[in-house]
RNA sequence: GGCGGAGUAGCUCAGUUGGUUAGAGCACCGGAAUCAUAAUCCGGGUGUCGGCGGUUCGAGUCCGCCCUCCGCUACCA
């Protein structure tokens, strides 16, 4: 199906299955989601992957714990996120798990590959570790206990253990990693994330450990069973498993590698930003074309923490407010790239104001004019005025404005230009008075009211990869055909065509008010 | 400590390579309208553009110093 259209790859992180599913984890794939939604309404044939990383020793732990076999623990847990992309109406095409087969036998195949390439090395891991904790220190984490002894922030003992490990010479990478930044200038966004990582790689690279022979759930090295391919060398992997590696000439592959996008949280920027390319230039594969580090939110200005227990719950949120009410919240609410803060007030200021009197009314006042005044049928537009045609080329050229924003994830920048072409129609509206028109010149208002009904199109049309439903049932009311609502049938040779019976308009965004969402639209 | 970013109207932020009276949204005040989800539209800001000094015919926009805040400074996802 890939045929001649350009394509586009975009991953979520693999989200930690120890982990319950929290508004960051639904961020990030919303994020994705939206910007998959709207590179396939731009005729993009669009792969677009999330899933869960389930190996580790925290895993392991947390099975026994619940008396499990780690295989069925994860089975259980996983599916907490598998939940999350029902409940958001996230558009994945796929969802991969670390513990699949495919997975496995990818992850091993990429170490063979990074041998045979001399990146690896058997060597030596040595560190403070706490038995207790069954995790590794570092010097600066530790404090003097009794005794003199090392103790770790837990309050652990540690002891100073080596075992043997596998390294890769990512030493070796840093000359290769900070030409690839320069050639490459957009691989890293936001600017300020660049900077920081450019620094990190200048100061000087140390090989990093690969592997583990503290514990046994993870994926066995080939060829040396006493290891288990470690965190980063396994988790990053599973963006090539997906499309199909180790099969590199098979046509998912050749479609969709490099991806084009790895959305990611601030967090774990250094790891896709650094370990990765370099992993992959090593196993003679071409690096991804763009890491993009998100921001993180606050519950009402405060730190989001489990202890603090003000953790937001992304199912709850939805049930509160509304699923595109939420969606929308998101990406508006904040330039994309820096943290924010969600909180009530401002999620009803964007969902009433915003939504509700902004967009949902205009749609409400001039379908419902239509509904009374045209006997429900799209008018018959007449001779259109100079503010006519100014007016409508403006919402013809709507889709420049958001593609330039959404090229760069500046989703914020996007849903703004939308706004700006809202007020304006709301504007319109008024300079016209189509009330008064119909019945001081009928023919005027037909006019009038069509080139509302055409702005409005391009609206919903517009809207739909950020609020799926609520412009769905926008596009339903103006009897939009399912398959006309890519954004190719955006501008005139689509418009809407006089004569066409219109359903009676209901609300798409109900109110927030007393603590409820208003009935109606719900 | 080192490197980097930021400090613009009450709030959140825009402000291309320096150039007419520094902008938007929200909030607030006043007015209009009444098609519409009590929604909409129009009008209204004397803002030390963090501080001081400098370059320039001219600086929010360049340079120096200072103050404040934030991020990064490796093997936990």
């Amino acid at each position: 199906m890939s045929g001649s259209r350009p394509r586009y790859y975009l991953t979520t992180p693999i989200y930690y299955v120890n982990d319950v599913p929290h508004i960051g984890h639904a961020y990030t794939t919303l994020a994705c989601d939206a910007l998959a939604r709207f590179m396939r309404l731009d005729g993009h044939d669009v792969r677009f992957l999330t899933g869960t990383d389930e190996h580790g020793q925290k895993v392991a732990n947390s099975a026994r714990a619940a008396g499990m076999d780690p295989q069925a623990f994860t089975d259980r847990v996983s599916q907490n996120f598998r939940d999350l992309t029902d409940a958001w109406n996230f558009s994945n095409d796929d969802f991969i798990r670390t513990t699949e087969a495919r997975h496995i036998r990818s992850c091993q195949a990429i170490w063979r590959k990074l041998v045979a390439a001399g990146e690896i090395y058997l060597g030596s891991y040595a560190g403070w570790y706490a038995v207790r904790d069954e995790a590794f220190y570092g010097e600066n984490e530790l404090q003097d206990g009794p005794d003199g002894k090392k103790v770790a922030p837990s309050g652990a003992e540690v002891e100073w253990v080596e075992e043997p490990s596998y390294f890769f010479k990512l030493s070796a990478w840093q000359d290769r990693l900070l030409a690839f930044y320069q050639a490459n200038p957009d691989f890293i966004l936001p600017e300020s994330r660049r900077n920081e990582v450019i620094s990190f790689v200048k100061g000087g690279l140390r090989d990093l450990s690969v592997s583990r022979t503290t514990f046994k759930w993870g994926v066995p090295v080939p060829d040396d069973p006493d290891h288990i391919i470690y965190v980063w060398l396994d988790a990053l992997t599973n963006y090539i498993t997906a499309v199909g590696y180790p099969e590199t000439e098979s046509e998912s592959f050749q479609t969709y590698w490099p991806a084009d996008l790895h959305m990611v949280g601030k967090d774990i920027l250094r790891f896709h930003a650094v370990y990765w390319p370099a992993f992959l230039m090593g196993a003679g594969l071409e690096p991804p074309r763009r890491v993009f580090a998100h921001g993180w939110w606050t519950n009402e200005g405060q730190k989001i923490s489990k202890s603090l227990g003000n953790v937001i719950d992304p199912v709850e949120l939805v049930e509160k407010y509304g699923l595109d009410q939420v969606r929308y919240f998101l990406l508006r609410e904040v330039p994309f790239g820096n943290d924010g803060d969600f909180n009530h007030q401002a999620m009803v200021n964007r969902m009433n104001g915003e939504l509700a009197n902004d967009y949902g009314n205009l749609a409400q006042r001039v379908l419902s004019m239509i509904n009374k005044n045209c006997q429900a049928k799209v008018p018959e537009p007449g001779e259109m005025t100079g503010d006519d045609e100014g007016f409508l080329g403006s919402a013809h050229g709507l889709i420049g404005q958001v593609r330039d924003a959404m090229e760069v994830q500046a989703f914020h920048e996007g849903l703004e230009a939308v706004w700006a072409m809202i007020r304006a129609a709301n504007g319109y509206v008024d300079a016209q008075a189509p009330w008064k028109l119909a019945k001081e010149d009928p023919a005027r208002m037909g006019t009038v009211l069509y080139v509302l009904a055409e702005t409005i199109r391009h609206l919903a049309i517009l809207t739909q990869p950020f609020m799926p439903d609520a412009s769905a049932r926008l596009l339903d009311q103006l009897a939009v055909p399912e398959d006309a609502r890519a954004f190719a049938c955006l501008g005139p040779d689509h418009a809407l065509k006089a004569g066409t019976e219109l359903p009676k308009p209901e609300g798409v965004f109900p109110r927030y008010e007393n603590g409820e969402k208003t009935e109606e639209g719900e």
